[in-house]
DNA sequence: AATCTCACG
DNA sequence: ACGTACGTGAGATTA
């Protein structure tokens, strides 16, 4: 029999500091069980043991000899991040079936080194996990250890026999602790040898073989003076030591191998208490999928829904609590599934479905209505906005989510599968009425209903027909484009080369590193997790160092240009000769939108070598583009949240504000502000909607830490409404747990509650931000919903094709273009009313390059 | 699958 | 003492 002996304690601790953290949506910590699970799993599959005993320390303050009370006391208290996660995985590891094994009075280790022992008398087999060295002392031929750790996240273990142990530490494994005693470990309150450390000690115990071997002749003359003389005041403390670090083998608990056979009882109570903790990989990961059901209690069993063809819309359209979900294939229908509460209709007659779209008398409930929209748009059906969807309702509800399946949404709100007859239809999807009803509730308790139903709902339908418009692109352009940059790109590749001195891939950081760092020697800054940073910040600095560098710079821009735009846009031109991007809704924890296949939102504009590419994004024979953006939509937001009056004025006078900055941060008139101050004072702008730092503030704009912590207290001091807000804003998130736009939508903030200084930073800056780049987020989808409306209700044939955040693009027929570009800014600048003004220019072109202004 | 880099607002 | 600005998506390399 084999069996495995897992430190729960220190495996937890490995997991805990080694994985990123995660929270439940109410900020309890999980990672740490994930970590743990996880870890499991691997060592099981890596071991394939019989039976699996899972040892934990009691919280109780353990002392291993009562000799010595000072023991363990200079040990940290675990995190409470931490802490907390301790009860729930114990719990879960009994779900899931294993024996937990800890007494009182015992550590983890000593467990560990009494399994160790009974393996070795009965002649089983025993692994060892742990991430704590210490263990490496219970190895024997009947005995290994598995050291866990973790390496860039991923679990990683360094199998320990009798011969490893031999080849690492020249000695034993019962050697160890000899050499410990030497040496002491400050982390267990080992006091050791004072003055000797992992070197000496090793030694020592080499050729003296043991502790006793080294005091029995401590007059050698192989021990220097300086040694002796250090042996012989600690001696006490030394063979102290020696009892401190032997681990205990003769722990009272139950060694019978039988009785740790893995053995699950119940796999749903399982797969319940996972999705409590809202670990849903790890219910794939067990294959718990089936399991997961809440509210077992004995609601009158009720018959599994009968699943039946739609013969009329008259099945369905008195039914008040319906889900519709359509399947698509390439855009072209392939069937509807209604959910009702009695029953799921089915439908694969596209004209039926045509007809349920077009009818004013069904329920138009999705649970995704983007591709139906976007169906509708193409079959010419006029189709009004749904009633609700599902899954725009989740995503309000949670922006932080990245899964809004039904079945993540079944577990997630403790909803039991609908039972369904037959295997067709999925009981989670049966279970989108119940849903709904839950989500819809949630909407209009927590305020949402007014977001959803004026902002979210009406914007699908208008991406819908974005996404179906598509934005025309001059391939021929881009293609010849492409061809003088391949030439560009060669040419550079084999100048840093032969500048090099030889070849290798210039596009593997790694191989780059060891070239300009080890080969040419030029001083290496940053290190990355792998190795040496080579960002263009890190190449900037280097420029001078070396005419390759500057090379590299240029060789990077033309790859980008190459591989990422030239070769990623001509591949998705459609049949149409344009490009259908994707956009989603539901990405972005802001509430921003974003663009995907391929992302039109992010087309160079900085330097005017990418920009060119713009000249190949066009409007149709007979069109223009019209372009407008939004100007400084951010900060005239922040000025109307945040209620700074200093803010405001400035944009009621519609003064440039960056410049109106830079003469207060400055104390300079305003005629008197340089380029320079200007550019700075902008910096601080931005600094201050993300959240600011006076450290990356004066990496940015190039000045001390000192000069750029006092640009910020001049600028706070002058705008002290915003001074005020940032400070509320955090405070009251900490209280509530979320902060929100001016239209109420919601992002939750565990990350505030943790210890990890670096985390909850991280969440006060997302509390100062999210609000702001949300609130924005919020004005110019409302603008989207206008502008389309207007376009329609003006009889134009204008239409919008592109959001870049704070900018909007409309193809529009020659004639109607004027009409669209005043449309454009009337709708844009009037979508809401704030106590700043908002403000929009319009300009037009032939191209995207030409169209902005 | 994770990491690094870089394009945008 | 920590490590350093918010929000995205894509391509190439490496593990």
């Amino acid at each position: 029999m084999r069996l495995l002996a897992v430190d729960g304690n220190s495996i937890l601790n490995r997991a805990y500091y080694g994985i990123r953290p995660l929270t439940t949506k109410d900020g309890q910590f999980t990672h740490a069980i994930y970590g743990f699970l996880t870890m499991l799993e691997k060592i099981k599959a890596d071991t394939n043991p019989d039976c699996v005993a899972i040892a934990f320390d009691l919280r109780a303050p353990t002392f291993r000899h009562k000799a010595y009370s000072g023991y363990k006391a200079t040990r940290k208290g675990m995190p409470e991040e931490l802490a907390s996660q301790v009860e729930p995985l114990k719990e879960l590891l009994v779900l899931l079936g294993y024996k937990l094994v800890s007494l009182e009075g015992f550590e983890a280790d000593d467990i560990l080194g009494t399994f160790a022992a009974s393996c070795e008398e009965s002649g089983n087999e025993c692994v060892i996990a742990t991430g704590d060295r210490d263990s490496l002392q219970l190895v024997s031929d009947k005995v290994t250890v598995r050291l866990a750790a973790t390496k860039q996240g991923s679990p990683t273990a360094v199998v320990y026999d009798v011969q490893k142990v031999q080849e690492d530490y020249g000695v034993s494994p019962r050697q160890l602790i000899d050499i410990k005693a030497l040496q002491g470990d400050t982390s267990d309150n080992i006091p050791g040898v004072a003055g000797i450390g992992p070197k000496g000690a090793g030694e020592l115990i080499c050729k003296f073989k043991s502790l006793q071997g080294v005091y029995d002749n401590i007059d050698s003359p192989e021990i220097k003076d300086s040694v002796r003389k250090k042996l012989t005041a600690d001696k006490e403390n030394a063979f102290l030591s020696l009892m401190l670090g032997e681990i205990c083998s003769t722990v009272p608990i139950d060694t019978a191998l039988e009785n740790y056979r893995v053995n699950m009882q119940d796999p749903a109570a399982a797969a319940r208490y996972m999705a409590r903790l809202e670990l849903f990989k790890l219910i794939d990961k067990f294959g718990l999928n089936g399991d997961v059901a809440f509210e077992k209690e004995a609601k009158e069993d009720k018959p599994p829904l009968k699943v039946v063809a739609l013969n009329s819309l008259d099945d369905i359209s008195q039914k008040e609590n319906t889900v519709a979900d359509a399947v698509f294939d390439r855009g072209e229908f392939l069937c509807l599934y209604v959910y009702a509460e009695d029953a799921v209709y089915t439908c694969q007659s596209e004209e039926l479905f045509k007809e349920f779209l077009a009818s004013p008398n069904t329920k138009k409930c999705f649970y995704d209505s983007k591709p139906v929209y976007a169906y509708a748009d193409r079959k010419g059906i006029d189709m009004k906005t749904a009633e609700f969807d599902v899954s725009l309702a989740a995503y309000l509800l949670n922006p932080s989510s990245s899964d809004y399946s039904p079945e993540r949404l079944c577990a997630e709100y403790r909803i039991d599968q609908a039972k369904v007859e037959g295997e067709e239809v999925s009981p989670f999807y049966a279970s989108l009425p119940e849903i709904a009803r839950r989500l819809s509730r949630e909407i209009e308790e927590k305020k949402q209903k007014t977001l959803l139903d004026t902002i979210e709902l009406p914007l699908a339908r208008v991406l819908a027909r974005m996404e179906n418009v598509g934005f025309a692109v001059d391939r021929e352009g881009i293609e010849n484009y492409g061809a003088y940059i391949s030439e560009k790109l060669a040419f550079f590749e084999q100048e840093i080369y032969s500048a090099v001195g030889y070849e290798f891939n210039i596009n593997s950081p790694k191989q780059l590193g060891v070239a300009l760092f080890e080969k040419l020697g030029l001083p290496a800054k940053k290190k990355t997790k792998s190795g040496y940073s080579t960002n263009a910040d890190v190449l900037e600095d280097l420029r001078h160092h070396h005419p390759v560098v500057g090379m590299i710079l240029e060789y990077r821009t033309y790859a980008k240009l190459k591989s990422t735009y030239c070769e990623g846009l001509t591949k998705v031109i459609a049949e149409d000769g344009r490009i259908h991007s994707s956009f989603n809704q539901k990405e972005t924890r802001t509430g921003r939108i974003s663009s995907t296949e391929p992302n039109l939102q992010n087309i160079p504009v900085r330097t005017e070598l990418g920009r060119e590419l713009r000249k190949f994004f066009v409007a149709k024979e007979g069109c223009v583009l019209v372009d407008a953006d939004y100007s400084q939509i951010e900060l005239r937001v922040l000025a109307d949240i945040a209620k700074d009056e200093n803010m405001r004025t400035a944009f009621l006078d519609n003064t440039d504000i960056h410049t109106v900055t830079a003469s207060e941060v400055f104390s300079m008139p305003k005629d008197m502000v340089t380029p320079l101050m200007r550019s700075r004072a902008k910096a601080v702008n931005f600094g201050i909607v993300y959240g600011i730092g006076a450290f990356s503030l004066s990496k940015d704009i190039g000045v001390t830490n000192k000069e750029a912590s006092d640009y910020i207290k001049s600028y706070l001091r002058h705008y002290s409404g915003v001074d005020g807000y940032m400070k509320s804003v955090i405070e009251n998130a900490r209280l509530t747990g979320y902060v929100e736009t001016l239209f109420g939508r919601r992002r939750y903030l565990p990350e505030l509650t943790a210890t990890n200084h670096m985390t909850r930073a991280f969440g006060e800056r997302v509390a100062r931000n999210m609000p702001i780049q949300g609130t924005a987020a919020d004005i110019i989808k409302i603008a989207m919903i206008k502008v389309d409306e207007r376009l329609a209700s003006e009889g134009m044939e204008s239409r919008l094709i592109l959001q870049v955040h704070d900018e909007l693009i409309v193809e529009a027929p020659v004639h109607e273009a004027m009409m669209a570009a005043m449309i454009l800014q009337e709708e844009m600048e009037n979508a809401v009313k704030l106590s700043v003004p908002l403000v929009a220019e319009a300009s037009m072109g032939a191209s995207w390059y030409d169209a902005k202004s």
